[in-house]
Formats: structure tokens, sequence, C-alpha cells
DNA sequence: ACCTGAACACCGTTCAAGT
DNA sequence: ACCTGAACACCGTTCAAGT
């Protein structure tokens, strides 16, 4: 890749995180292009659709996820507060830009979305806090992980859309934990 | 009004309809102009915005919910089974077009929302069966109407993003009628 | 009072011409 | 090999001219 290339498309990722996060996911790319100080036509070489754009910025933050599961275990208290301290940083990654959740996790299910192999990342976050759970003899039988997640970016996706502060995401995870754990 | 604006009218809302079930709530709005045979200024004069569009289309399915509250509360069984053939028939409810779903639940707390009074009609219905469950003392204390709606409004909207079958759906509602009923 | 449809604006996408 | 920016397409929205 000349160097160029390399700059253009460095900076193209930069100030799609600025524009995304000001404007949401659907923010127009031609705000993207003129604010990078590049033509509409290599923004398109360098992404071709909306979603590649999309994937590359989340690169970002996916290196998070690890950690913060790591974090949440740490919390102080039972299985139910390390839980639900998970479920709080879950909706709190998905929710880092308008629009993120409702896009992450609609391409959970379906192989072909360019996001799947970033979304997995979540998914086996998840997966790995309720084995935890499940070793500790506290989760129910029968509990998907598949389905926690859905149900959890359902959550993101509402406190998205209506731009709820934790304070009123919270009361919808605790709810949720108390579907997932044993009574 | 007169009568060939109240024909328009009509055949506005019947044509839009079929659009939005076949392309989803943002579809073309050029689209519903031309199958009504009319020009874009006039669905402009009935519906200024897409919104009172949407709002005149539910209007027709939210009759039936009364009906369907009192349809899931005499299935079969215990509390639980009424409960869930409620809260199925309420994503039914939901997601009978795309991007419904979102759209409705997102205006369930903002006041100013053009399609605020067709979804508390929603949120009363929920209430009404929160209450019966209440009544049996079967209900956990401290979960709120609100919390449940946005919690279904955020399953409905994932089956829609996801095109979820039931039975896909289904144990996400389990969790959540897990997490709503008493252990 | 209501309708029409041309006109404008905005944005996504492509591609011929440049370096 | 990469970039530019004009050009086209599509769609939302308005409004002057009609009936």
């Amino acid at each position: 890749m000349r160097a160029d290339a390399q700059r253009n498309r460095e900076r193209l990722i930069e100030v799609a995180h600025e524009v995304f996060k000001e404007r949401g996911l659907d923010a127009p790319l031609d705000e993207v292009a003129r604010r990078a100080g590049v033509g509409p036509g290599t923004l398109y070489r360098h992404f071709p659709t909306r979603e590649a754009l999309h994937e590359a910025i989340m690169a970002t933050w996916i290196e998070e996820v690890a950690g913060q599961v790591e974090k949440a275990m740490a919390t102080e208290g039972g299985c139910r507060e390390k839980l639900l301290a998970w479920f709080e940083e879950y909706v709190a990654l998905l929710t880092r830009h308008q629009g993120a959740a409702a896009k992450i996790t609609a391409s959970l299910g379906c192989q072909d979305s360019p996001l799947r192999t970033k979304c997995q990342t979540y998914a086996d976050a998840n997966e790995s806090v309720l084995a935890e759970m499940a070793d500790n003899g506290v989760l129910r039988e029968g509990v998907d992980n598949l389905d926690v997640c859905r149900l959890l970016g359902g959550v993101a996706t509402m406190a998205d859309h209506s731009s709820l502060a934790p304070e009123d995401v919270r009361p919808m995870l605790d709810v949720i934990a108390n579907g997932v754990l044993k009574a």
C-alpha cells in the first residue's frame, strides 16, 4: 500500500469515528470524506460499503471487551452483582455509537455479515460469563447464550433509541438477571 | 373535507399499508403516492410527516390490542402460560411491519411523539396483564410496566431485524417471564 | 379547497481524467 | 496505484400553477 493511501485510510477511520459519534452510524459519508480532506471516491476505494467502515471503527473498541469481562468479574459481591456489572458493561459497549447496538446484534445470527466476526467477540465474552455462573451453580437450566445476547442487544437498542440513562437501563437488566439466575 | 380529498386519504392509507408491509416503514413515499395515483404533494398535504402516515396505519391494528389481551388471558394453564401467550401476542403486534417495533417502543417514553397516543395502548394493555398477575400474587415486587414494555419492545426489535421465527423468540420471552414472576 | 407535477436539495455511488 | 471531482440516480420536500 502506498504511503499516501495508508495515511488516507487511517485518517478516514479517525474522522469517521468522530462523525459517527456526533451524528450516528447513518451519518452522511460525504461529511466523512470532506472532513478527511479526500474525494468521495477515495472513501469508496478504501471502504466499499458503509458496513466496512463500521467494521474498521469497531475494531478499536472490540479490543476492550476481554478487559471489561475481567473488570466486571472482579466486582465486589456475589454472582448476581458480577453478572449485573457485566450486563451494564455489555450495554455500554454496544451503545458507544448511535445505531450500533441494533446493527451488531442483528448480525449475531447470520453468517455472511461483515460485522459477524466482530460481534462474535461480544457473544464469546458473554458466554464466558455465563459459563462462570454455571460453574458456581447459579445459572438456570436451559439458558442459551444467543438468547441472552439478543435480550441484552434489545435493551441496548431501546436505550439507544430512547437515550436512556444508566439508571433507567438497570431495572431491565435486573429482570434479565432474575430470569437467567436460579431463584 | 371534500369528497375527493376523503377518497385520496383513504386510498393513501390503504396503499401505504401494502407498501410498508412489502418494503418496511422506511419505504420511499414516492412509491406510495405513485401507486395511489396522486402527486407527491397530495401525500404531504394529508400526512405532513412520515410518522403521521405510520400513525394512521397503526390505528387499524391498535383496535385489536384489547381483544388480544382477552384471548391471551383465556389461555389454558396457569399464570405463566397466560403471561407468555400475551408476550407472544405483544411481539406479534409490534412486528406487523418491518421497523415498527423499534419506532413504537422508542416513542413510549417521550411525550411529544405523534406515535405516543397509539403506543400508550400497548403499554396500557401490558399493564392490565401485569395487574392481573399481581392480583394472583405471582408478580415480583418492584417490576415496572415501562421496563417490561421496553424489554418486549427490544425482543420484538431483535426479532424484526433478524427475521426470527416465533420458536426463536419464545426462549427470550421465557427469560423475561422468569424475571417478572415470583420464583 | 384541493390537486398536480416541475423544481430543488441532499446524499449515495460511479467513473473518466488526472498524478 | 491512487486520487479527484464531476456526473448521475434516487428520494424527500416545496410551491406555483391549475381545477
